[in-house]
DNA sequence: GTAACATATCATAATATTGTGATATGAAAA
DNA sequence: TTTTCATATCACAATATTATGATATGTTAC
């Protein structure tokens, strides 16, 4: 009866409150497309590891090296490379070649905003 | 040379620039605590899943019971279910029940700001 | 050239997370 | 009290993520 545009079938589940059709369709129409939603949780997914939010937490300090960074959080370095390549490939940290080292700082201002959001939610 | 009070050791890291030794005890003076770091791990890891994102975005339109998430988006009810005990575990959401429904709201204007910020910024 | 250093990439075992079927609980209706 | 409905919990296979050892790349010093 509903539409039945979408792959799984939920049909046994509050069909009788038909009340609800309308708060469905409202809220429906206000949800952002599939992809947003995948790009979305890979990017916050990012915060999701104690690692990357200690590196994150330094470069909103000021700019490092990478070997800077390994010894302030006294992380070995494939380590530390490897979450920052990953910081890398989500355009979260971006860096800057000086001779043979590296020096790595936050791409923008949302990083820093959701990482203080986030620490204030946690503190109350 | 340098403190040796953590667990491993990179001794043969960047000792020669003795220049960074400076840098390194300046961030770490500022750094939160391990188990601070942790939890806000946990807090984002949350947002880090598209169907959680789905669920809290329909949930910052408007409170709605489980069902409701269930049909707006086409999920099963155990999927749903299991990630709003997550949600629930992680004090994002919280819930009240209302005869046989538990009608789902967020815990507070953090989550909505984090959402919103974290949106802004895979938009650019 | 070669040695030393800073960083990156690859491969992988250990671990964590996902969605979902089966099942349980608990409330209202019949 | 039996049935039905809304939701929760359990168990688990499939999948993803982690840290890290081994190794590669590229830069400077000698």
């Amino acid at each position: 009866m509903a539409d039945n545009n979408l792959e799984n079938n939920n049909d046994d589940m509050c069909e009788v409150f038909n009340s609800h059709e309308d708060v469905i369709e409202r809220v429906q129409k206000r949800m952002i497309e599939e992809d947003q939603y995948s790009n979305l949780a890979e990017f916050f997914k990012i915060f999701g590891n104690p690692t990357r939010l200690k590196i994150l937490s330094l470069l909103a300090i000021e700019d490092l090296c990478v070997c800077d960074i390994c010894e302030a959080l006294n992380l070995n370095q494939t380590t530390v490379s490897n979450q920052l390549r990953i910081l890398r490939a989500n355009n979260i940290v971006k860096y800057q070649k000086e001779g043979k080292m590296a020096r790595y700082s936050l791409t923008d201002l949302h990083i820093e905003m959701i990482y203080k959001v986030g620490l204030e939610h946690i503190l109350e």
